[in-house]
DNA sequence: ATACATTAAATACAAAGGAAAATAAAATGG
DNA sequence: CCATTTTATTTTCCTTTGTATTTAATGTAT
């Protein structure tokens, strides 16, 4: 493997951003190929997994539909319908809220507690694994992302 | 926006790992979002593109599905179903392969190459629009990015 | 209070995607 | 040469998305 050039055998490219833009996209495919994976044993997308780290952050505090949309790392995906998958697992449980009966407060189940630890680990060990970098390089790389998207 | 934690409102990570990994699929999203919607006049999805541009590569030399499939940046997806779409808008051929009657050669039409013109300098000028990098910066995202898939 | 606009969430419908099985041709090995 | 295995591609089944619409509640202005 090595560069992107290689990897999606193409020569060259018209400028170093356009070659960016590739390079994500492939960074992106290799980083969710294998996440797939890793999440498959415990019956979870990733998002999901998402979800319940979301809702864990709340510390019991219940959290809108909405919201949770606004934090989530796809910005196209539907948190109602990803919240309804959970909750069929028994993951999460739905309340009217009372303050405004449009809304809908979400709360991580003890199971779902349950299950993020479960979980936890292993992504933390796997995220270090696929990562080949060293934690100054991660640090660069992360300022320089936050940066692209101005 | 800025940083990935205010972006997402977690307020720390594990490790740099971590982090970069949530920055990734975050940034990704960033980028796809924007992408679709430039795409969108076209009639055409990213990675639909994406195979045009690696037909037209082949300087009209064939090529068949399955190096398609190595080369495309999801790995995940499916050339043959994706070729069979832009066969249907006449947009590629298919032809049996002599050599090999069970590979199926892939050429670029004449209605794809001008489709691919007309893409390509938005593409292009889009891509240096939404990356909010200087070129040093772009450079060294992309030495990051080659190194971190190992 | 009534009409109109806005917001939150769910859902309907079509299209895309993942995984595995099916089909068909070529390669391999007695 | 025949049986078996491997390879290339397509297809099937089912789930997940994208987009737009619907339903219901709240807010706003007259």
């Amino acid at each position: 493997m090595g560069t992107i050039e290689e990897a999606i055998q193409q020569k060259e490219f018209k400028d170093p951003f356009n070659k960016l833009v590739v390079n994500l996209l492939y960074t992106h495919s290799y980083l969710v190929t294998a996440q797939s994976k890793m999440f498959k044993p415990n019956d979870i997308s990733p998002e999901q997994y998402n979800v319940l780290r979301i809702l864990r952050g709340q510390k019991g505090k219940p959290i809108t539909v909405s919201s949770i949309q606004d934090r989530m790392l796809n910005k196209m995906s539907n948190a109602s319908r990803l919240v309804e998958k959970l909750k069929n697992k028994g993951l999460v449980e739905r309340n009217e809220c009372p303050a405004d009966r449009r809304q809908v407060d979400i709360l991580i189940t003890q199971k779902g507690m349950e299950l993020l630890c479960t979980v936890e680990k292993s992504v933390e060990d796997f995220n270090q694994e696929i990562v080949h970098l060293s934690e100054e390089e991660a640090n660069v790389l992360n300022g320089l992302l936050d940066k692209l998207r101005g």
